[in-house]
RNA sequence: GGAAGGUUGGCCGAGUGGUCGAUGGCGGCAGUCUUGAAAACUGUUAGUCCGCAAGGGCUCGGGGGUUCGAAUCCCUCACCUUCCGCCA
């Protein structure tokens, strides 16, 4: 959510910047900045009479004390009739502010200057391409073949359990999840990321501080017994974690990881897209989350791409990084960019993690803050990105490590797996 | 799931209708003293909204109600503790 303040302060700017990702701000800014002003109009009002409601009741109870019944019958009556007339007005403000914050949730991040202006994926800046050139032989196999014939993933028996996108996982197949798992866990922490191990079921309040809810509400697993959400990434118990807190300023910034399975209900999505593990409705990742004062965010940014970039050349992998353009970044970011293994035998890349600065966009809603050196609470700034997410790099890992005597596992994580094929 | 008792500021804890945003203690910060520190003493120490400011509004788990007036009374929801039941 953006803040009041960048609105009233810049609107033309807020608007220039949303043009970058595609959003026509200019009726919902217009909208917002009016509402506003009525808040301020409405609330100078009601204060007064409340002020004035509180001086009359206190009168009240000194001439009872006094002995002066008239009197306080007298001021009895006129704090009755400031009470209905300072109840109007504070109705009328409530209408007013929750139609401001209804209006205030539907305008995106703004991107910050990097981000260039495009319609969708095919306008993301394409930053570095790394890692070893991949080359099979002609009769190589996509992934969810290569799962069958060792049996090692089991999609069918995802669909008895439960429905199609949530496979079983068996033998070598799950070792190696909680490999990459352990694996992915050791180099964060190893990197000054602190563990944590959260609920994978969170409610409401978390959901909106994390901007879920209520915009992507049908992405979210419902528990409507208890209104509780799927987590879809760790980012949301992890990022709440904070939610409602004042951090002093000297312990800044936080740095955490979180390993947790992700649901996602990803209605409407088909086709090759989602075939094998390239689009699951539950699966592993770990997450690394930051809390950052706002002047070292980019720094941050940067570090943490650097990171997971680290953890990919250690995979062996062919790899490129993207800075995604103004259309195809997420709603609450202000600059993202994504990592992507390149799948040989499927003849396509393969998104495993994306990094994202969500600059004060997230903490306005968390009420994120921190205290500064002069003692002024200001808001955080948050990031975060995958490192990684195990179904693609599954994938590509299986795919591009094929070979006649079976399946290659990285040197790096042999140590986990306690094999070096699966054949 | 059943029963009872709770939820107050960073923490502990007082406060059961009248000037209470809240006594006191701890912790934090600043100062005095000290070569420095500790101790002692003094002061200070919630958030938020409106306002140029002066000042004012709101907040005692959340929401609603009673009343001229609510931390205090009532309703409701959530959570916590204890006992019973169940259980990895």
């Amino acid at each position: 959510m953006l803040t009041l303040k960048m609105l009233r302060d810049d609107p033309q700017h807020v608007i220039e910047k949303l043009a970058v990702k595609n959003f026509d701000a200019k009726e919902i800014v217009g909208k917002v900045l009016e509402l506003d002003a009525n808040r301020r109009s409405l609330q100078a009002e009601s204060d007064a009479l409340l002020a004035r409601q509180k001086q009359v009741a206190s009168r009240v109870g000194a001439l009872m004390k006094e002995g002066k019944r008239e009197e306080a019958e007298e001021a009895k009556k006129e704090a009755s009739e400031l009470k209905v007339r300072s109840n109007e007005l504070l109705a009328k403000a409530e209408e007013n502010n929750k139609e401001l914050e209804a209006k205030l949730v539907l305008l995106p991040n703004i991107p910050c200057d990097l981000v260039v202006p495009g319609k969708g994926a095919e306008d993301n800046q394409i930053v570095k391409v790394g890692g070893p050139e991949v080359s099979l032989p002609e009769n190589a196999l996509p992934h969810w073949e290569l799962a069958k014939k060792y049996d090692i993933i089991d999609f069918d028996l995802g669909v008895k359990i439960t429905g199609a996108g949530f496979p079983v996982y068996k033998g070598k197949g799950a070792r190696l999840q909680r490999a990459l798992v352990n694996f992915f866990l050791d180099i964060n922490t190893a990197a000054g990321y602190r563990e944590i191990e959260p609920p994978s079921v969170v409610n409401a309040a978390s959901g909106f501080g994390t901007g879920q809810l209520p915009d992507k509400e049908a992405q979210m697993y419902h528990v409507g017994l208890d209104d509780f959400y799927l987590i879809p990434t760790a980012e949301v118990p992890v990022t709440n974690l904070y939610r409602d807190v004042i951090i002093p300023g000297k312990d800044l910034p936080r740095a955490m990881t979180a390993y947790t399975p992700c649901f996602r209900r990803e209605a409407g999505s088909y086709g090759k897209d989602v075939r094998g593990l390239n689009r699951l409705h539950q699966f592993d990742k770990v997450e690394i989350v930051r809390i950052e004062k706002p002047e070292n965010s980019y720094a941050a940014l940067d570090a943490m791409v650097a990171h997971v970039e680290g953890i990919v050349n250690r995979l062996g992998l062919r790899y490129r990084i993207l800075r995604l353009c103004g259309g195809d970044m997420s709603f609450t970011s202000a600059i993202t960019y994504d990592f992507e293994l390149w799948s040989a035998a499927q003849g396509r890349w393969l998104e495993i993690s994306s990094v994202s600065n969500f600059e004060t966009f997230q903490s306005n809603r968390l009420h994120l803050r921190y205290r500064d050196d002069e003692g002024k609470i200001q808001l955080c700034h948050t990031l975060n990105g995958s490192s990684l997410a195990l179904p693609r790099v599954v994938a590509a890992l299986l795919e591009d490590n094929q070979t006649e005597d079976g399946i290659i596992i990285p040197e790096v994580l042999r140590p986990y797996t306690g094999f070096d094929r699966i054949d």
